[in-house]
This record gives structure tokens, sequence and C-alpha cells, in this order.
DNA sequence: ACGCACCTAATGTACGGACATTATCCGGCC
DNA sequence: GGCCGGATAATGTCCGTACATTAGGTGCGT
């Protein structure tokens, strides 16, 4: 399985085979351990924990004295930005959080389809939300997938969970990366009636395009209001890091 | 200098002495080579590896075979953010870039001078800036720094160059991380005037608090037009990388 | 003075062993 | 049946060694 008279490391040949492996489903009952590995590639521990250590350095496995390494759980690894964050933050600070929907069908929309690399007229599933926090307003939110593998969704109920959980309970599909921008924009009549806005005020607009193996699986177009909450970034020499927080004053 | 009973482990150690010496310095010149560290601490080479594998995820510095470990060149290991994205994606768009400077002085500011862990009536450079894409208003940006180490900066011709670039050359400080902060608000009247806006409009907020080993440095707010700019962040499995960049749209 | 070949130095890879520390399981005890 | 404690297992830490591979300098020859 492994060639030692290879260019390519011990240690990278057994990654990519653990990847592989991972790919293929083999470890979701039990990640094998480390003293596994040394005989099951016939390699020293010291390449296995090397090619462990990568696994470890991507959030893929996570490990501890004195117990095997196990696959970190799904909601771990997948950080899944700025809206993930948003409500997590909410609930992190004992607001109860819920969700009126507005809107739950299937339709189709030339613009999010192209944004989703699809044809004008495929239909999609739509969701429209209104999110509370506590009794307060906090954010309108739409988003639209592909109806051919998002129409189990139609089943769902959205008051009190996450899209991204029903999507994994329903449809099991767990997305994997995106790409989100925010930006400023003015509230319009509507929705300052809904979010319980004044005459004037500024939202941020979070646009989000969530992926799954790089394939653009969902469109969310959702804004916050700007008054409670902000994006912060922590910036430091591996990158920077996303989250949306309640805003300490005000 | 090591505490072999300690219950921190050895490689931490010597990964924290490593830090303190680069904060004082030492390694300006030449960064020590493994077993100039392994002589220098009394530990196995492979204890040293670990301490150094650290500084290396960290982008502090590189290492290859044959080469001598080096500290990474500071342009590469410091990546400052949204904001530094910001000026840089309007000048790779063609766009000349220039500030108009509205004041540059030394004052005092309580809350300000708080958030950087000074005394209230702590003496901070204060620079003031419109910053201009081509001929349009794209900025307002406000800056201020401890006047003990900033007040070189009194002399700089903000014009055309960086504040960073002038915290460099002036004053041998690198900014090394930091925390952004991004929300919308609405533009006051004085801010519609200087960036030539409708009566009403939405302004992306910056506020950004520069560190240099860990101690903040810099405080900065920065209203950036919410109508032309927006806050991108790519989102995968290692994390979040954030960029500021011209809207494709209008 | 320039270029090529070689040598040296340094990190990358890989092996081995030993002990420390801790999570987990199992069994005994109350 | 539940709680406590020891046995067990597994990873973390640390040491030593050897060889491969590459960067960079040295020195020779032209």
């Amino acid at each position: 399985m492994l060639d030692r008279s290879a260019a390519v490391p011990l240690w990278q040949q057994v990654l990519t085979d653990l990847r592989q492996r991972l790919a293929d489903g083999q470890f979701t009952a039990a990640f094998p351990g480390e003293l596994d590995l040394v005989e099951q590639y016939g390699v020293s521990r010291h390449t296995v924990r090397e090619a462990l250590r990568r696994l470890r350095a991507e959030g893929i496995v996570t490990a501890a004295r004195g117990r095997r390494p196990r696959l970190t759980p799904a909601e771990v690894e997948q950080p899944l930005g700025a809206l993930a964050s948003l409500f997590t933050a909410v609930e992190a600070r004992g607001l109860e959080q819920r969700s009126i929907v507005r809107r739950l069908d299937v339709r189709a929309d030339g613009v999010v389809a192209s944004r989703l690399g699809l044809e004008e007229s495929a239909p999609l599933v739509y969701l429209e939300r209104l999110r509370l926090a506590g009794d307060e307003p906090l954010a309108l939110d739409r988003a639209w997938l592909p109806a051919d593998v998002a129409a189990p969704l139609l089943d769902a109920d959205f008051t009190h969970t996450a899209l991204y959980d029903e999507l994994a309970t329903y449809c099991d599909i767990r997305l994997s990366g995106g790409q989100e921008q925010v930006r400023a924009v003015l509230a319009t009549s509507g929705e300052r009636r809904l979010l319980n806005l004044p005459p004037t005020a500024a939202l941020l607009l979070v646009e989000r395009t969530g992926c799954l193996n790089g394939r653009p699986l969902e469109f969310r177009h959702t804004l916050v209001r700007g008054d409670r909450f902000a994006v912060t970034a922590s910036l430091d020499a591996r990158g920077a890091g996303l989250a949306v927080s309640p805003r300490p004053t005000g």
C-alpha cells in the first residue's frame, strides 16, 4: 500500500490514505488509535503522528491523552461563518431564539438560480423567516436552495431549529464552505415595519453562498439590525476569524 | 532557564522563551538553527522542533531543508485585515488613491485611551483623513496612537502613503494582529457632506484595534461608503478569510 | 573574473525506546 | 443499584540515532 521508495514522504502517503478512508466513511463508527495505524501501515508511531498532526490541524480529528482520536463533531468542524455564529452568539447570551416562518414554498428565481449555477427556471425551495431574540426582531432571513435536493425541507418546522440542522437531518447535506458578503444598506419601509425600526435605519446585509464540495447549494440573504449587532473579526498571524456578535453597548 | 519538573511541557517553555527573545529583537540579524537551540536549551532536537513547529504554524519563522530557519518577512506575516485589503483592492482596480489630511495633531481622548489600555489623559497622535478613490470620496478615516511611540508620525506626509507604511518607516513598528468590528450605521449630516452622499445613507463602520505583541497600539475608526464597498469573507474548513472589496454592482 | 563541481551544513524524514499523564472501563464495595 | 477506586489503554512528552535531501559556500580550473 505504501511506497517506501517514492519521493513523497511516508507520513504524507499515510495522510492521503487516511483522507480517502475518511471520504469512504470507514471511520464513522470509530477512528483507529495511533498504535492501530502503526500496525496497519507498518510504519513507526512517529510517522503516524506526523500524519495525524495534519488532520488535527485541519480540525478533522481531535485527540487527547488517554483517549483514542475522534472525528470532530460536524457542528464544530464546519465554521459556517458569520451567520451561524450570529445565532449561536444570541443563544450564548441566554436569549430565547425563535423564528416566524413567513414563506416556505417552491418557486423560480432567475437571479438566484444563476448565482447557484442553475438554469433560470430551476425550481427552488424558498424559506423566508423573521428571526427573534427574546421578543425583539433580530433579522429577516431569506434562503433559496435547489428543489431537487432540498425538497424534503418543505415538511420541516423551522420555528425553533436552524436551517443547517434541518439540511443535515432531512437531506443529509452538510455545507462545507462558502462565501459571505456583508454590506450596509438602508431599511425599506417593509423591513422597518417587520424589524420594528425607526423611520431611517441602517442594516447589515449578509449575502451568503453555501457550498458542498465546491458546488453552490444555498443562497441566503439576511438583513440584520445594524443597531444591535456587528461583525467582528479577530486578526492574527493565522488569518482572520469571523463572527457576528451582539454589540456590548446599546 | 528551563524547569524540567514543571507541569508545562519542555517544548512550551522553549517556545515561550523564543517568543520573548523574538520580542526583544535578539533575532533581527539571524535566527538560530535547530542544533544551536538544542545546545542552548539542553534539550533534544525533537523538543526544539516541536517548539519551532508552532512558530512556523503562526507564520513567524519559515524553514526549509538545508537552510537555517528565517524570520518571515514582515509584509507576509501581517495580514492587516479588512481595512488594509480595502485600499489595496482599490489600487488593484487601477483607481488612483489619495487622502486629504484633515487633522494631524496630538490630543487626549479618554474613551480611546481606555481602549488602548492607557490613562485617560495620555497624549495621542490623532490623524483624520478623507480617503478618495479617483475623484470620489471613499471613506472617512480616524486613527489614534500613543504619542510616546507615534510622535515621529507628525512629520509624515499621508496624502499618498498608508498609515501602516509610515508606522514602519518612522517608528519601526509593525502591527501584528488586532481586532476589527464592522457594523452598519447611518451617516450624520457632516459625514454625508464629506462623503458626498444622499440625504439618507448607510455606512459601514469599521472599528479596529491594532496590536503589537498583544498590546493595543492603534485605535482606528473608519466610515466606508456602504453603497460602494462590502466586506467579503471566504469560508472553508481552515477558517474564515476576510477582505473588503469594491462591489461588482453599482 | 567567471562558472562549474564538490563539500559542508542544516533541515526533513524515519526509526527506535521509555516514561508520564489521563480517559475509560470494569469490578468490588457499600 | 449506584458510587468509588484501581487496572488498563492510549496519547503526550522526551530522549537518542541515522540517513536523505537540499541550500549555500568554497575552491578549483579555465
